[in-house]
DNA sequence: CCTGTCACATACGATATGTATGCCACTTGA
DNA sequence: TCAAGTGGCATACATATCGTATGTGACAGG
């Protein structure tokens, strides 16, 4: 057993670990490096060493939520009676975890200024895929229109995180997000060959 | 006739021309004020008098693109033929706008890391009141189904702006833009009463 | 003509990032 | 078991940028 490469394993985890609550409290750009490697036992020597510079932490952070996120919203689709069903349910899902403050802060907003398109991302480009799959197979079954299969998962990922951020910086979230939810339906059933 | 308010807001505008081109080109994290204030002929000492500081800048910059977006696409609504065929006409300026690189770099990446949630944005909320009003007309006529109008609004807001940042990097975005227009439309046919 | 104000320039301090260097523990091979 | 080497991490330094505090010169009003 390798001590040494545990260990190596167990700093990056403590590092992600303060980067990610540093990030979602001061936000990417005020969270100093000091600070957060010094809160995880360590100093910026193992950060570099480990993610090369600050970016690479970001992404590392986001790649861990991100894949948090493809996994619930993939079980939650998979509980739901027919592939129809688990589409709206898949973007509910992620609709309901964008609404986590530190999701939204690293991932909507501080991701995309730092590491660029989101769609660009490999954890993201699993998720949309995944969407996509379930689209693709929708087509086949005559459930939905002949849409680009690639075109109509972005568009109802990107809704969805919008509606996110939407909801949380409005008034009452908790009013909202039926109603937001029950706009998102009707959206997607736009994709739908009869309504 | 007041030469020193002239010469004020004459020196505004060119703060705020530099900064549009440094933060297209370097990004807000990157671009540096000594250089565009020192581009612009003047310092940093202007820059802080004027918006108070970096935020600010951004800010205003910000308010200037989003409100050129505003006007070119409530023009290209105007134009259509109906208030249904509008609503669509608008979400596809919206689109072609975000293509610009430093509509992307500035309003979609950056702003809402620096600024924060886009919907609360002055400029961007004009935009979002434009389509919910559009909307509200459309629930009327019973063209389309009782969603809440700021709902769908956002919504579709957010799927365009959305479809830009994927249509710019993808590897042929000259194909992608005409079957992303058409799943855009098909999405949004979801709130019509009858397909 | 004189005085005050204001837009802007200059100087300074604080802080954060990235790199270069050094050290010590652990691995490896005989 | 021991000795050499590797590498993960700490430390020190150089650089650059932001924000503030202070100074100054020109325009406006009396």
């Amino acid at each position: 057993m390798s001590t040494r490469l545990t260990k190596m394993a167990e700093n990056r985890e403590k590092l992600i670990a303060s980067a990610r609550r540093a990030f979602a409290q001061q936000g990417y750009a005020a969270a100093s490096m000091d600070s957060l490697t010094a809160e995880a036992g360590l100093t910026r020597g193992a950060l570099y060493h480990n993610f090369g510079d600050k970016r690479g932490l970001l992404a590392a952070v986001v790649d861990q939520i991100d894949s948090e996120m493809a996994g619930y919203a993939k079980s939650v689709g998979a509980r739901a009676g027919d592939a129809w069903l688990g589409l709206l349910a898949e973007g509910a899902a992620y609709i309901e975890k964008a609404l986590d403050p530190e999701v939204r802060r690293i991932v909507l907003l501080d991701g995309p200024s730092v590491l660029g398109d989101p769609s660009q991302w490999p954890s993201q480009n699993k998720c949309l895929q995944s969407t996509r799959n379930t689209i693709e197979q929708l087509i086949k079954d005559g459930t939905l229109k002949p849409v680009d299969p690639e075109a109509a998962a972005m568009l109802l990922n990107g809704a969805a995180l919008n509606a996110a951020l939407w909801i949380a910086s409005s008034a009452n979230p908790q009013a909202m997000l039926p109603k937001t939810l029950e706009a998102f339906n009707l959206l997607a059933s736009g994709f739908l060959v009869k309504g």
